[in-house]
Parts: C-alpha cells; sequence; structure tokens
RNA sequence: GCUGCUGUAGCUCAGUCGGUAGAGCAACUGAUUCGUAAUCAGUAGGUCACCAGUUCGAUUCCGGUCAGCAGCACCA
C-alpha cells in the first residue's frame, strides 16, 4: 500500500500494492493523464508504466519539464528508427541519442539516403505519430537480446548488447513492429510526439572512429510544440544571417579563395577592425607586464625534434628544405620564445619573465575542418609564454583569469565557461609531473573562485590546459583563451636560470592567450554583432552624406574633422539621393550617418543618423566628436 | 582525411532532356541636384571551377582533380 508523495509536498496513499505513474496521474486528474510522459521516481526517470511497490517520491514528467523535452526527444529518435525500418528494412539499426535542440539515430545501409528518403521517412514518422501506437517496455535476459537481433540481422545492435555485462537484464522498447534495445524511458505512446523536423543527413563512424566503417546519420529536432519547432527553425535563419562568411563578404572585410585554402586575404576594412583589436591587445600586454617579442616563422627541424614537436606533431606542420635542411614553418609560437629566453643568461630575478607576441602560426588541417575564419590553416594568435619558478604558477594563472574576463568584457562576452583539460594519450613528461602540473591549475582555479568543467584527455601533449570559453549573442559557445602549465618544453630546449642557491634550474612555462587566433575571435565577432560592430571596433565609424552637390566641400571638410579627431569617417559625395545612401549605409552597419544639407552647411551643424534609425537631430561637429570620442573610450556605441 | 552534396557575371540565382547562356542587384555612361532605408535611361560584363573522355558538337553526359558546404574524425 504505496504512499506516494508529490512535488508540492502532498501524499497520497494507494489501495493496491503497487501503482503505476499513470495510475498516479490518473487519479490526480484526466488532464494530467494524458499529459504525463514519464515519470521521475525518487530522482530517478522511469516510463508512465513503471510500477512503485512501496512508498516514493513521484514527480509526473510533462512536456512542460526539460527532462519531458529529452524523453520526446529521445522517444523521436526511436519513431525515426521505426519509419527507416518499414521504408527500408534492410538498414541496420544502430545508436539514437539525444542532442543539444533535437537527436539523430545512425542506420548501417547500403547507400546514403537521399533528400527524397528523408522527406519519406518524416512523411512515415508522421502517420506513425498519428496512429498513437502505444511503446512498451520489456526487460530480456543478455543473451537472449543478443540472440534476438543476431537473428534479425542486427548486428549493431547485437554488438553493443554483447558488450553489457552477461549477468545484467537488459531493457527493450516495442512500438507497433519496431523493438530496439534502449535504456529508456520513453512516452507512453508515438501521438506525444508532435513537433519533429529532419534535418539533413551525413556520414558518422560506428563507434566514433575514423578506422570503423562509416554509417547513415540522420539528424532530426523535436520539439514540444510546433510553436517551439517554429521557433527554432526561425533561430537557424537568424544564425545563417550573420554567418561571418556572409557578412564578411557583404561588409567587404575579408575573402578566401581556391589557390589558398584556408587562409585568408584581408581587405582594407577587415584589417581596420583587426588593427583595432591588435592595438587593444598590445595595450593589455603593456599593462600587464608582457615585452613583446617576434620571432621566424621558420625554424630547423632539430629545434621541432628537440621541442616535441617533430613526433607529436608533424602531421600537422607544413615543412619546406633547402640546401639539405629540413625546416619547418611554426604551428606554435612557444618553441621561439624559449630562444629568446636562452639568449642570455637568466637570474632568478627576472622571473616572471612575460613575452607576447601577435605570431602568425601555420597549421596543416584536414581539409574538412577548414571554416571560414574559425579554423583556418594560417593566423595570429595573441599568444604569450610566462617563464617563471613553480613557486609563482598560482599567481601567474590567477592573474591571468583576470585579464581574460576583463578583455572579454570589453567586447561585450560576459557569459564565460571555464573547463580543465587533463593529459592526453599521446604526450610528453611523466606521470608526476602532469599530476604536479594539473594540480597547480585545479588549486589556481579554486582561488580565483572559479567553476570549472574537467575534460579527461583533451590536454595538449606538453601540458594540461585551462580553456575559457565565451557565450555569443544567439547562444553559442566558442573556446578561445587558454592557460597551460608545461613543465617539459623548458627542459628539452635547454632553458635555464641562475637561482638564488647559484644553481642552474629549469623554469616553469606557462603558454596562455587570450582571443586565441585573431581569425577567428573577429568571426566569432562578426556573427555576435551581426556585423554591427561596436563604434570602437566599426571599419568606418561615421560617413558624412550631402543632399546636393552644393554641400559636397562642406561635407568633405567634416570628414575631414573627424578624421582629425581620430576616427575613422568618409565622406559619401556620390549623386544619389540621400534615401539612396542612407539605406546602403544601414544595409552596411555603419555606425553614424551625417547628413548636410544647407541648413547644415549655413550654421557649421550635421544632422545625426544612427543606423539604428534613430534621428538625433542637428548638434555642431563639435559636439558629435565629443559624442563620439566618448563612446570609443567607453566601447560602447552599439546603437 | 571520410561520407554526401555543390561549383554558371563582382553578389544572389535561373537555364540548357548535348547545338558555346539569362535576370535582379552591383559596376560604368548620361540625365536628374533631390532632406532621412532603393530616381530614370542606357552600356559593358561569363574559357558555365580545372583536366581528360564519349560525341559531328560538351557548360550540359562519364571519369579524375581542385575548392566550397553539411556532418563525422581532428582541433596540440
Amino acid at each position: 500500500m504505496p504512499v506516494i508523495t508529490l512535488p508540492d509536498g502532498s501524499k497520497r496513499e494507494y489501495a493496491q500494492a503497487a501503482v503505476t505513474v499513470a495510475e498516479v496521474a490518473q487519479s490526480i486528474g484526466a488532464g494530467l493523464a494524458r499529459a504525463a510522459l514519464g515519470g521521475r521516481v525518487d530522482g530517478k526517470l522511469v516510463d508512465t508504466s513503471y510500477s512503485m511497490d512501496r512508498d516514493a517520491e513521484l514527480a509526473i514528467i510533462t512536456d512542460r519539464d526539460a527532462d519531458g523535452l529529452e524523453l520526446i526527444r529521445h522517444s523521436t529518435a526511436h519513431l525515426l528508427a521505426y519509419a527507416v525500418k518499414e521504408l527500408f528494412p534492410e538498414a541496420q539499426v544502430t545508436i539514437g541519442p539525444t542532442v543539444e535542440n533535437g537527436f539523430y539515430y545512425d542506420f548501417a545501409y547500403s547507400r546514403p539516403f537521399t533528400p527524397e528518403d528523408l522527406a519519406a521517412i518524416e512523411k512515415r514518422m508522421g502517420e506513425l505519430a498519428k496512429r498513437d501506437i502505444p511503446v512498451t517496455r520489456e526487460v530480456w535476459k543478455r543473451d537472449d537480446a543478443v540472440k534476438f537481433f543476431l537473428d534479425m540481422g542486427e548486428k549493431y545492435k547485437a554488438e553493443l548488447i554483447g558488450a553489457i555485462p552477461a549477468d545484467q537484464e537488459v531493457s527493450l522498447y516495442r512500438e507497433g513492429d519496431f523493438i530496439d534495445l534502449c535504456r529508456g524511458p520513453h512516452v507512453p505512446s508515438t501521438g506525444k510526439l508532435k513537433a519533429f523536423k529532419l534535418m539533413k543527413v551525413a556520414g558518422a563512424y560506428w563507434r566514433g572512429d575514423a578506422k570503423n566503417e562509416q554509417l547513415q546519420r540522420i539528424y532530426g529536432t523535436a520539439w514540444s510544440k510546433k510553436e517551439d519547432l517554429d521557433a527554432y527553425l526561425h533561430m537557424l535563419e537568424e544564425a545563417e544571417k550573420r554567418d561571418h562568411r556572409k557578412v564578411g563578404r557583404h561588409l567587404d572585410l575579408f575573402h578566401m579563395q581556391d589557390e589558398a585554402p584556408g587562409l585568408v586575404f584581408w581587405h582594407p576594412k577587415g584589417w581596420a577592425v583587426w588593427q583595432e583589436i591588435e592595438q587593444y591587445m598590445r595595450r593589455v600586454y603593456r599593462d600587464n607586464g608582457y615585452q613583446e617579442v617576434r620571432c621566424p616563422q621558420i625554424l630547423d627541424r632539430s629545434l621541432w625534434e628537440k621541442s616535441g614537436h617533430w613526433d607529436n606533431y608533424k602531421d600537422n606542420m607544413f615543412t619546406t628544405a633547402s640546401e639539405n635542411r629540413d625546416y619547418a614553418i611554426k604551428p606554435m609560437n612557444c618553441p621561439g620564445h624559449v630562444q629568446v629566453f636562452n639568449a642570455g643568461l637568466r637570474s632568478y630575478r627576472e622571473l616572471p619573465l612575460r613575452y607576447g607576441e601577435f605570431g602568425s602560426c601555420h597549421r596543416n588541417e584536414p581539409s574538412g575542418a577548414l571554416h571560414g575564419l574559425m579554423r583556418v590553416r594560417g593566423f595570429v594568435q595573441d599568444d604569450g609564454h610566462i617563464f617563471c619558478t613553480e613557486d609563482q604558477i598560482q599567481t601567474e594563472v590567477t592573474a591571468f583569469n583576470d585579464i581574460v574576463r576583463n578583455v572579454y568584457a570589453d567586447f561585450g562576452f560576459t557569459d564565460i565557461a571555464v573547463k580543465l583539460a587533463l593529459r592526453p594519450e599521446k604526450r610528453v613528461g611523466d606521470d608526476a609531473v602532469w599530476d604536479k602540473a594539473e594540480a597547480a591549475l585545479r588549486e589556481a582555479l579554486r582561488v580565483s573562485g572559479l567553476e570549472w568543467e574537467e575534460l579527461p584527455g583533451e590536454g595538449a601533449f606538453y601540458g594540461p590546459k585551462i580553456e575559457f570559453h565565451i557565450k555569443d549573442a544567439i547562444g553559442r559557445s566558442w573556446q578561445c583563451g587558454t592557460m597551460q602549465v608545461d613543465f617539459s618544453m623548458p627542459h628539452r630546449l635547454g632553458a635555464e636560470y641562475v637561482a638564488e642557491d647559484n644553481s642552474r634550474k629549469t623554469p616553469v612555462m606557462l603558454h596562455r592567450a587570450v582571443l586565441g587566433s585573431l581569425e577567428r575571435f573577429i568571426g566569432i565577432l562578426i556573427e555576435n554583432f551581426s556585423g554591427a560592430f561596436p563604434l570602437w571596433l566599426a571599419p568606418v565609424q561615421a560617413v558624412v552624406l550631402n543632399i546636393s552637390e552644393k554641400q559636397a566641400d562642406y561635407a568633405e571638410h567634416v570628414a575631414q574633422m573627424l578624421r582629425n579627431a581620430g576616427l575613422r569617417a568618409e565622406s559619401d559625395l556620390r549623386n544619389e539621393k540621400i534615401t539612396y545612401k542612407i539605406r546602403e549605409h544601414s544595409l552596411n552597419r555603419l555606425p553614424y550617418q551625417l547628413v548636410v544639407g544647407d541648413k547644415e552647411k549655413e550654421a557649421g551643424l550635421v544632422a545625426v543618423r544612427t543606423r539604428g534609425g534613430q534621428d538625433l537631430g542637428q548638434m555642431p561637429v563639435e559636439a558629435l566628436i565629443e559624442r563620439l570620442v566618448g563612446e570609443v573610450a567607453a566601447r560602447s556605441g552599439t546603437a
């Protein structure tokens, strides 16, 4: 006679020996019974058919819960598999998990699915959902399940089940003629799935390993109601509109071409943005005790062998040769900075010694990885290396944590996630060194009061790293900053300093970058602002528009005054109607449009319009300059 | 790198069931001198990504190469 406690604290006692989630929902109300997708019993997610034979805490899951949406997505993945098996009986099922905004299901099939297949599958899914077929759970012995799937010719599924310990029972879910191994839980019937859409088909490796055969993955999105689905599809359109490749072309910031895959041609306007950022970061270097250096692009192979890059990173390095010597174009700046350190006899008194460089690096990324500015083969990092003692690590790392957050705030990013990537399989240095390095970063994060997520196996080959991820205006996350502790490379490259006791010691090296690749960071900025850069970053900050030819000289005079005040200003003297010019500059995201006609010319004024369409009225040129200079200094002015 | 798709004017795209191509915008010329998101008229612009093959003839069909897009793998 179980007593069920509901989330509001109320208790319900049931006369029978055991009661299901569905029965509890029914006893509360018919509406809830219809809405119930599953339950959470003592914190564990279960089906509505789950039976409770003792006292329990129960929350009924509906599509209003985040868990309910997960259930819907997971069940929609199964519905997809159901439809595929009906239409393509030879296709073998594998796995179908939920992902952000939806789900996917991987199938083994003799050929890729076409867009027409996708449409047919989606149609069948709709029909199956409409028939409101019950979804039921069964518990089988593992070996029975393996045999069952093998007999059906589902070798992938059998392999998955075979990996489960033999003494364990497995759960299978049946809907109509379709049966699938699954941990569950699932919605009680297919009719609960109302808002879904298949998005795309792509190859994916069995068990995520490039050495295995490639499967056909179908991606879909699913929501609890149609309005949510529509809103999501609309968001995707918005993201497409602000795609940096498209915006970059439209705003004439940069281009890329076939002869230089993964490499960027920066146009004057894009380079103006770049320079603003680079000069800003140069001030950050200066204000935080860094000295700027510059090292060669190409270094002899022997140096890369010593640093460990030749063994661990060769596949990604561009190499070249001359007069019987092999060289590599640098993929990282660290070995160069060690050479600068080594060029003099260092004292402990000089530490910490901080070098910064806008170092141009090249990495031979796989062709399939290239993506606009986000993943390139040639890029510049705001890269720095700190040579210090073990005792100084924590202070340096915590100071860096502050720099990172201040810089991001200046660019308008305040939602920062911190991750700690730990030792990878392919690495230099013994485990004791890695223990020490990982502990140092953990401690520094703790002292900085940051929360972080740990990523085993994701570190650099020479050391663990803190990663800083920023969230952009439409909720996407990007890795930018990094801080890595390296106990290996200084030793490998022979870095030493004279300690207090006159002995020679090896310094610790901290690898760090705030923005990461400038190319990528600018790509992120373009998408974040949708091309409408804040005033301080805008390639052209103001344009002066004359109404007719009579004010051409005055318009150019105003533009010159703005330029004299250090602003990036142009005049647009074309013989076009004022509405034409305004439309064009607004589409080009130009922050301030200054209209001058006879009235303004006579009185020495400008009529100010912002790119948002706001009319600020007439004002003296000096007043405008004061306003703009103030906004640039404050890094505001995103109007 | 793998799988699939794509490559036509500066941009966005149409088209050719095999007979060497078209629109809008942009550019250029002329007219218009205009008050807050598109003035009108005209002109010019393409080795249809590249290389082979089939064919009387290929931008179109076949093969290859390169590049791009989506996903996977990779992202030190």
